[in-house]
DNA sequence: GTGAAAGCGCTAACAT
DNA sequence: ATGTTAGCGCTTTCAC
């Protein structure tokens, strides 16, 4: 197959060694004897084998992350964040995807295909504590998200309870009373909007209304259809809220499409604010107001506890990292825009 | 580190070989001693070094699929995609993204880390035939996308120039014949929107109407933003058109927004098609009708492709795949105004 | 400063 | 049907 440094030993006249030497940029090696191999090197066309480097070495360079879905923007972008943040350390990303099925974020939690990546960061939905605690890979592992955990892992989130608190009280703010909250997710034990759910409870009730649990709407998934029915199934039962908190951006478009399409004006009639700021909130004909987490932050943080752990440091406790946020708001929650 | 063959072999008080024939499916092992080392490899936890077995085989298990942005979510829905279908042949899949730079890509072609990966699949936007001839890596490549290539490599894409001939034949039905094209680009030597904009050309003599070169709006990239941006100079240079082509949804996404800033009305004052069908699309205000490539077809063509060429069996000519493609149509298309 | 040799974990001949 | 051994390409002692 390939040129291997045997070749390249054999061509330059030297040993084995001088040339990994060379090709490590080892210091005491003659610059003579460092010419001599290089050129050697370039005629060959030689590059390293990392598969052997790797058996060798004990790592591969290769981080995993895996999230529920590609088709969700917002992991999209966070993707596109940590493959940029990792390549800063010259590592790879294999990105995987769990459908957000349990199963899948077990399999993949528990080391699947776990001697070809030196680390997984991973996104959770459905994984429980016990999950973790049960885990017996010994490769770093990194939490993204909302879901809190008890397990010793590192976990990057930013202030859900916060952020959804903010969103809610821009929502008082303006002057609307009947807050709808979308998204919401009866998980077997605990419920995965959990957080986002909560900071709009705590929200609500600071300002002296009481929660009104027949605002609250359980979807199926976090996608722009979940939205779409999930509005439209608190409308048909006679509610009319005069603002929507929705779990995700995703589920604010949807919710948005159901209101346009039963003649209700936004934000005049019903207000919306999204969760996670995705690009597709600012284009739409009502562009929408959202939580904007810091997605470089998170990806930054993630990457480098990982590539941490992974660099043998011995790295004391499991670190709570808390990205920021901010309220974004747009036409969605504003004076709305129109060319008229 | 990790228990190894060696480990297993020695716990079940067989040779290395038996257990390899085990963790195989090799036929001729005793059920007895299969059962007897299986125990060994259940009480170890014992799992194959992957990266040990590719040194020894020459293959990895991974394929590389390199897009130019995750952002853009056609894209992210196509590696939903291609990750599924290389599931299916036992394949993970390494996921990069060339930002749409050339370097990048041609970083990607020429084998960065290719120890690491058996096959790419690339999506170019920049890359020329003669990079692709001056290849000099080995590993099976296969390309997807609009561009046109005279190299000898595996090539899916649907048919480029006939699909916009079919978005631009349904504007013309509808009665429109002020059609504009957004988001073509100048490269150096060809234009990456070629084929697009070539059938936007066709398809307006076929109907005799003389192409309006006024009404073609190069773009700097292909985000919201430059759709955006495209539109407002088309509108401020004094044109107004009845329809327009856009060179892909998250285009069209972007002038829907300028036109309704503007308070023109979609689709009654100005109609637009776009090209991916990304989910998006189906959601907004005025959903977007659009070109809907077959992402699935093409995500099985491409990992086909390559696992074949992969197998080692002589794959005689490169392919040309032609996965296939319908136009949706949706709410921002219509009748062309008759009143005015 | 450079060379020789062992070994990472696995598979594929070859032996038995 | 099962065991023995060489070697994939590299890094890493340990000599020299």
């Amino acid at each position: 197959m390939g040129v291997s440094l045997k070749d390249v030993a054999q061509r330059a006249g030297v040993s084995i060694k001088t040339v990994s030497n060379v090709v490590n940029n080892y210091q005491h090696v003659t610059p003579k004897m460092r010419a001599k191999v290089q050129q050697a090197i370039d005629e060959l066309g030689y590059r390293p084998n990392l598969t052997a480097r790797h058996l060798r070495k004990g790592r591969t360079g290769i981080i995993a992350l895996a999230v529920p879905e590609f088709g969700n923007p917002y992991f999209a972008e966070l993707a596109g964040a940590v493959v940029d943040a990792a390549a800063r350390h010259d590592y790879t990303v294999l990105v995987d995807h769990t459908a957000g099925l349990r199963e899948k974020e077990l399999l993949v939690s528990q080391g699947f295909r776990s001697h070809v990546i030196d680390g997984l960061i991973l996104s959770p939905i459905h994984l429980e504590t016990e999950d973790l605690m049960a885990r017996e890979e010994t490769a770093p592992l990194v939490l993204l998200g909302e879901r809190e955990y008890e397990a010793p892992y590192d976990h990057i989130a930013i202030d859900n309870v916060a952020a959804a608190r903010t969103a809610v009280r821009h929502l008082l703010d303006q002057g609307h009373r009947r807050i709808a909250f979308l998204g919401s997710r009866t998980g077997r034990e605990r419920q995965p909007a959990h957080l986002r759910l909560r900071g709009w409870r705590e929200e609500l009730a600071a300002a002296g209304i009481t929660p009104d649990e027949a605002l609250v709407v359980v979807t199926d998934g976090y996608g722009r259809e979940d939205g779409a029915a999930a509005m439209a199934a608190l409308l048909d039962r006679g509610e009319r809220p005069d603002a929507v908190f929705a779990y995700n951006d995703l589920i604010a478009v949807g919710a948005m499409r159901t209101l346009t399409e039963r003649g209700l004006d936004i934000p005049a009639d019903v207000a919306v604010v999204g969760f996670d700021d995705i690009e597709e909130g600012r284009y739409g004909t009502t562009t929408l107001t959202t939580i904007s987490p810091d997605k470089e932050a998170i990806a930054r943080l993630a990457v480098d506890s990982l590539v941490e752990r992974l660099s043998g440091k011995p790295v004391p406790e499991p670190r709570r990292a808390r990205p920021g946020y901010r309220l974004v708001v747009r036409e969605s929650t504003g004076p709305r825009r129109t060319g008229t």
